[in-house]
DNA sequence: GCTTGGCACTCCCACGGACAGAGTGCCAGT
DNA sequence: ACTGGCACTCTGTCCGTGGGAGTGCCAAGC
């Protein structure tokens, strides 16, 4: 069965009023607040066609009704009208964002504003390193023995290790690697870099293989596989908006979520089409989530993706504000990253 | 009026018992579980005196009695031994902490593992660049009017800054500048770069003068003034461990609370004694931690003090083991840096 | 003078019944 | 196909009650 027009219309004031009172809605208030030009009745028999399709529920007998998840995720794809922002918010956006120094501060900044504008819990991405180049490798001798690796990334993002050397090597020869180095890999994407750090052990002089052997060895765990991505997490106060109501009676299953980088990094990670995404409850596929929604897009200069930033929310959430404010605030920060 | 032993000693039981039950505790049930040896009269008539004294207070006329903020700072000073850590969290300390790679990892990894042993909320404070020296000034050209500016500090901070160039330096210059900057601080702490920053610029040749000009200003921002103290957080789940009965009702000001780095900051961040400092509800001076304490202490490698570390959690915490612990990671994470 | 048992008193809290209110489902009428 | 009417159900709340825990005080005992 198809639903016809009004249904649609009937679901969508369910879904408005909820996310507004965070009550049940009843037929009767329905009417009142919305012009349905229909009586309570019709309503009823409305509201039983859309329970029966699984959109809407009761919470007991002879309460109002509540959205689902599938109802939400009706409203999300067929229902809710984009909501523009206010100039206020554009303003505070801008206000913001300017004046941030460097990749951490504007990391921070965006978190932070993201948290503030949509007040929901913001989770902001670092450029993933995967989806930078490498800019510069810098090797600087700490002691004879010891270097620090400073690997820069296009993405703004530096990163550093420190490599333990199997022997003293002189400060000419750290040159010597440092060159060798850089011109292998500078301006390479970081995910092409692993046959190329092989290849500069291989073409290494057998006297200075052991300490390039080495440094590969970190570089490639640098580069490739250890601490790959990074967030920023802000607003967890938010949380506690609208009592303990949301999140069924207790917070911890969704902090303990908040503390895991790599459930957050599934959550606002998948970036493959430039969309803003929306993940609806059990859509997360996470038992901790069951009752929270993920709204999250990716963002870098440009049109290309280099990070994802989201915000994480009650499923009861006001949908159409926050998409509009995660791309709004997407956008922004990829054009802050072109201007570098 | 001065307390006798016996009461000093039935405030100490009143404090367990409430600590370990989360239930104001009665005069029958003190006797009942511990040997005093008196009769549940006779502590009556005790804890009358010690709520008159300020040390104990009944949430309602005929309930037990609970601790008050001066009971619990009385249990802390004088009543409590220390709990020495058992063999397992010795060695959950170990092997959480060996193994890391740099030191946000040291960080991270212990952030952790303070939330897990204590099971409140930790806070680690990165070693204060106020109390780091310069190991290394890095100049990376990024293109002929960008430079990326790499500190390295003894203590394993690394921080990095873009400076804007007023006009392009060639490759030899940005050799020149990196000697220079490097004899005058290389080695220095932090806290004494400022004169010797101005130094640079004024011993600078007029060609030059304006780059040094412009490195040095961001020199001072990247030494001195921004993004001075970084901290890691985690066991934010912990907060609702308990249900909601600590923290009067709601932990939206707890969370509040610790999305501000400056009010963290104050909490861990005295390090004047080597000392560790509780901090129990109102001493925290902030209003939004009426009900939680902190435990926190500085580490460092050997004896000197590079930054702060400690837990927060309700007033009704385990004081003696969340001491014990704390110190025990704070020791073990001095130990894991002195080998840096 | 400290300690103790006894006792009356207070207050919380859990339980249970009654009740109003909101909302539904169904049915007959238009 | 929509509507008004009606009976029904369920919740949340209010209130009164009783049990229980705990206190404060007092008079007696060591």
């Amino acid at each position: 069965m198809s639903l016809d027009d009004r249904k649609l219309e009937v679901l969508r004031a369910i879904v408005e009023d909820y996310v507004e009172t965070q009550e049940p809605v009843g037929s009767k208030s329905l009417v009142e607040r919305h012009q349905l030009g229909v009586s309570p009745a019709t309503v009823r028999n409305d509201m039983a066609v859309l329970e029966e399709e699984g959109y809407i529920r009761q919470p007991h007998t002879s309460a109002g009704r509540v959205p689902t998840d599938a109802g939400y995720r009706l409203f999300v794809d067929r229902l809710s009208k984009v909501k523009p922002l206010t100039p206020a918010e554009r303003r505070a956006i801008e206000r913001f964002l300017i004046g941030a120094v460097d990749l951490d501060d504007v990391v921070h900044r965006t978190v932070r504003l993201l948290a503030q504008l949509t007040r929901q819990v913001a989770v902001v991405q670092y450029p993933s390193l995967a989806r930078s180049s490498v800019r510069h490798l810098e090797l600087v001798p700490i002691s004879t023995t010891r270097l620090m690796l400073v690997m820069i990334a296009d993405t703004g993002r530096v990163e550093q290790r420190l490599v333990e050397l199997p022997g003293p090597v002189p400060a000419d020869d750290v040159t010597d690697l440092r060159r060798r180095v850089n011109e292998k890999l500078a301006g390479q994407r970081l995910s092409d870099t692993p046959p190329l750090v092989q290849g500069l052990v291989d073409e290494c002089a057998p006297g200075s293989r052991a300490t390039m052997a080495c440094l590969a060895s970190v570089l490639l765990e640098t580069l490739v596989e250890r601490s790959e991505e990074r967030l920023a997490l802000a607003g967890t106060a938010n949380l506690t908006r609208g009592g303990v109501l949301d999140f069924q009676g207790t917070l911890r299953p969704v902090l303990e979520a908040l503390e895991e980088e790599v459930i957050l990094l599934k959550l606002i990670g998948d970036l493959e089409p430039s969309m803003t995404r929306v993940r609806i409850g059990d859509e997360n596929k996470i038992d901790n989530l069951r009752s929270a929604s993920v709204v999250s897009t990716g963002y870098g200069p440009g049109a290309t993706i280099v990070g994802g930033l989201g915000v994480l929310g009650p499923t009861r959430m006001d949908y159409p504000g926050t998409i509009a404010t995660v791309r709004a605030v997407a956008r922004y920060v990829g054009d802050l990253l072109a201007q570098n």
